[in-house]
RNA sequence: GGCCCUAUGGAGAAGCGGCUUAACUCAUCGCCCUCUCAAGGCGACAUUCACGGGUUCGAAUCCCGUUGGGGUCACCA
């Protein structure tokens, strides 16, 4: 008779440390009264999803608000979907967003004292746990084939079972130790499953830091803890690492709920406490249907995070927003602060809500709006050159050619009081202010420009001439409009709505309509900065020529 | 299908048995202001809290049931 011990040493001769050992090696973590431990445990199977970035957001929130720690662990198990160099980029991503670990797998290196903080890097750590189960009869080796699994679920289907490998379904709990040391001698494939002794008729009650208690099935489920790759499947690391690395809180999406049996009893039979546990909503989105889904990377650009950063939506922006989603009160906290300092708000799990938010689109657009528009000018040239240098060639290429100018552009009426607030990404900006350039401007109004149509050409060549020689720009921004409604009014416009409304029949249009023909003529574009300062920039020479260009095609 | 989570306007939500003729923010729509936009100001937008019962003097708030939405049932995480 084969003991379990010695079908243990059979399996992993080499391992000879215990999980004591381990014990002592990654001992408690001195922490003060209160302080988290979070982490944030994503597998390099691609770019960082909103979904994960909203995670470590709360995960990075809750350890700095304690006083804990936060690390990232890369859970590169699943060795068939891994993507070459995504951990890295990952990590990039997120230093981004402003979130750093503490601790853990910082990209090219590791840190701390609870490493190795990469999975395939701990294999051994998994087997020295893995054996000590084997040990104590709460694993063994499984041969069964995917078809033999297969053919399990189907007669389960018909039966409508529970499909799974549990109870007297689990046909290699069956076998003696002799029979398996038979098998595994002959060479036989196997994984190690963790020997459940669970009844998913039983109730265990269980508390979440967001969801509250609940009540939930226990596990009964013989899962897999040691692949016949020699890596461990997730909830197996799950434990081991949580345990070892001495989290305090597990921070993770809700798709997770329906797998906490499994880990609640695995921490049970090894005799370790499990940590707090805190299962976030799902970020959704409406499909063409009308049906909500999760944000869905492959479907939905708005998934990867990527997507904001290549359109030029400023960091900031998506925090503020997806700390809204996270906390219900944030947003009435951020308007008071007047969305600046949002790092000294309080997160608290209690107030998140608990149906998977819509991605709200407009909102982030109007808060990229807000953090746009109180950037100084030197704040937001820089911001533009960061982005251009990394994802615009065209935004590049016309700040390069004078970055004094491209300044003078972005600082129309900025760092005052009500500043405009008409940009929210820079990602089209090119698009916006091209006009300012003299060739885009030339290539933007080679195709004839529109005007309003009650007006005629003669109009409108009178109104630019009268304009062209009468109107100054050294002057300040009321004379300047002052000059204006008196030329306006010379040639039969009224100098505001009110006039006009009153007499409608005696008038061309307002000055309104005069500003409007000469931005469309200025600028190629029905809206535009305050003209006053579009044409300061230009300058009298660059207006003029501008004016005898169209007036020439009006002709 | 089983199990779990969840349910207030177009979206995010406050609300925790009487203070609610349901706060606030975004979006939308009006009006005002205005050189166009943007901003700003003002106003509109849930007779009602998925539905049906019940408890109560009184319910969005408590209980039961139904329905809808989401998640999960792998050698993926």
């Amino acid at each position: 008779m084969v003991s379990n011990k010695e079908l243990a040493n059979l399996i992993f001769p080499d391992v000879e440390e215990t999980v004591e050992d381990l014990e002592k090696r990654f001992p408690n973590r001195a922490l003060s009264e209160g302080a988290e431990v979070t982490r944030f445990a994503p597998s390099p199977t691609g770019f960082l999803h909103t979904g994960s970035l909203f995670t470590s957001l709360i995960c990075r929130k809750v350890a700095t608000q304690t006083g804990g720690v936060f690390y990232v662990r890369l859970e590169d198990t699943d060795t068939k979907r891994e993507i070459q160099g995504s951990g890295e980029q990952l990590l990039s991503q997120l230093k981004v967003f402003d979130i750093v670990p503490d601790e853990g797998y910082l990209g090219n290196s590791q840190k701390g004292d609870y490493g190795p903080y990469i999975q395939s890097q701990r294999a051994y750590i998994y087997r020295v746990v893995i054996k000590h189960l084997l040990e104590e009869g709460r694993a063994y080796p499984c041969f069964c084939t995917p078809e033999d699994l297969d053919a399990i679920r189907k007669s389960q289907e018909a039966k409508k079972l529970n499909p799974g490998y549990y109870a007297e379904f689990a046909k290699c709990r069956l076998l003696s130790n002799d029979e398996r040391v038979e098998l595994i001698k002959q060479g036989k494939p196997f994984v190690i499953r963790f020997k459940s002794n669970g009844n998913h008729l039983n109730k265990i009650k269980v508390h979440d830091e967001v969801h509250g208690d609940f009540e939930i099935a226990q596990n009964d489920q013989d899962i897999v803890i040691y692949k016949s790759d020699g890596l461990p499947t997730y909830h197996f690391a799950h434990a081991v690492d949580d345990h070892f690395m001495r989290t305090t809180t597990v921070i993770r999406g809700e798709e997770w709920i329906a797998s906490l049996p499994i880990h609640i009893e695995l921490f049970e039979t090894l005799g370790w406490k499990a940590p707090k546990y805190s299962h976030l909503p799902v970020i959704m989105k409406l499909d063409e249907q009308g049906h909500k889904r999760k944000l869905s990377k492959r479907l939905d650009s708005e998934a990867a995070v990527s997507f904001f950063l290549e359109d030029g939506y400023p960091a900031e922006a998506l925090i503020m927003y997806l700390m809204t989603i996270a906390n219900s009160n944030f947003e009435e906290w951020i308007f008071q602060q007047k969305f600046e300092h949002m790092e000294q708000f309080e997160f608290s799990f209690s107030k998140m809500s608990l149906e998977g938010a819509l991605f709200d689109m407009g909102k982030l657009q109007f808060f990229a709006r807000e953090i746009l528009g109180k950037k100084t000018k030197d704040e937001i040239v820089r911001m533009a050159k960061e982005y251009a240098e990394k994802y615009n060639p065209a935004l590049k290429e016309l700040i390069a050619q004078d970055e004094t100018y491209f300044g003078e552009i972005m600082n129309i009426e900025r760092e005052k009081e009500n500043p405009r607030k008409d940009y929210e990404k820079f990602g089209n900006l090119v698009e916006l202010i091209g006009f300012f350039y003299k060739d885009r401007y030339d290539e933007l109004v080679k195709g004839g420009l529109v005007f309003n149509e009650k007006f005629s050409n003669s109009d409108i060549v009178e109104v630019l001439e009268a304009l062209k020689s009468g109107l100054a720009i050294d002057q300040d921004e009321q004379s300047w409009f002052a000059n204006m409604k008196e030329i306006g009014e010379k040639l039969g416009f009224a100098p505001n709505g009110k006039t006009f409304k009153q007499n409608p029949e005696m008038y061309k249009g307002t000055v309104g309509d005069v500003a409007e023909i000469l931005r469309i003529t200025l600028t190629g574009r029905k809206n535009s900065p305050n003209l006053y300062y579009v044409m300061k920039i230009l300058a009298k020479e660059e207006c003029d020529r501008r004016i005898d260009k169209i007036v020439s095609t009006l002709k």
